[in-house]
DNA sequence: GTCTAATTTGAGTGAACGCTCAAAGGCGTC
DNA sequence: GACGCCTTTGAGCGTTCACTCAAATTAGAC
């Protein structure tokens, strides 16, 4: 099992051809069929590679969610600035992938509800490195007015996203920096 | 075409059948064998009713849009406190359809692109109708202001709207009353 | 009661889906 | 070069989906 070089291209191949579908055509258009064809490849070959499409689809998603992350592993280095910059640049930079994150979140999607939760646990975690951040900033912030502050300016951030992805008329950069002002001063 | 009695009652049992299996099982589970069990009929009856499964989707969503606002036809009559509360009360009372709702806006959804079109347009309009009542609450305040605040406003009800439906730990309504204040002041 | 047309039935269509498997082929080791 | 196992093929499986239609039934006007 995945021990030749072609086998780990053929894996690779899929993955790109994956992460492609979900791009231009949504979760819904990424068929196995429509896989399978954009990397070349027969059914059989792919779950030669994947126990299920899903597999696949999460492993793209996996790989996404982290490169909403600066600095995954590093525990609080990162400025709000920085979090809130990546995200920005996260949803601008690559949305498509970002559609599909958000779609997960909402609920609607893969057969499999494990995805579901880890798109929950990340954001948990996104949740408490940004209260971290916070904090550092304005050190007399006592701690609950710190989390209502970054789950308002999260979530807010969630939706300027969806938005700027429905019809792409609002700027999100702008509004990030208006939220980042909102939730250090007063 | 729908002359009779018995037509009309079977159309109305097949909207409540579709709105049930929209709240219990989501968008993807409310498929046609679902809906015509619950409502007792079998399919040649349903297409007698409706020409097709996204017609009765888009039916019931296009109740539930409206019942976001308050008073959907009465232009500026509402305040801002209104209509927040309305939003709140949508997402909090009816939780399923608030789901669908925000489901459909990602784009993830029916076969048809007119419902993900409808939900932008209605988006467009609760926009104005806040910002015209934020515009009475704050007269001194320029257009261009108004309307970036109420984007944010929107954007974090709506993003708070979708965490508290994914774990229901999130105050919406105390976070709606800081986001009013928040609009209203400074 | 009769007649027309609305309504209901339910087996059935074709298409799409995820996925399987036996056979054929190719890579790497010795 | 020969052998073993990884890899690829591609027809086809079973299921589910939205939807159809001829025939039977029934509501309502006269």
């Amino acid at each position: 099992m995945t021990r030749y070089k072609v086998g780990l291209a053929t894996r690779a191949r899929i993955l790109e051809a994956t992460r492609a579908a979900l791009a231009e055509d949504g979760l819904e258009g990424a068929t196995l069929k429509a896989i399978c064809e954009r990397a070349g490849v027969q059914p059989g070959s792919f779950y030669n590679q994947f126990p299920s499409k899903d597999e696949a689809v999460m492993q793209v998603v996996r790989e996404a969610i982290q490169a909403v992350d600066p600095h995954p592993d590093g525990a609080g280095a990162d400025t709000l600035d920085d979090l809130v910059d990546a995200y920005v640049k996260f949803v601008t930079g690559d949305p498509a992938v970002a559609r599909i994150y958000l779609q997960l979140a909402v609920g609607g999607g893969l057969t499999d509800a494990r995805l579901g939760a880890r798109v929950l646990r990340h954001h948990r975690r996104r949740q408490d490195r940004f209260t971290d951040a916070l904090r550092r900033a304005c050190p007399g912030l006592e701690d609950r007015e710190a989390r209502l502050r970054v789950e308002a300016m999260l979530a807010a951030l969630n939706g300027l996203a969806f938005q700027w992805l429905l019809d792409g008329e609002v700027d999100l950069a702008g509004h990030a920096r208006r939220l980042l002002a909102g939730a250090t001063s007063a």
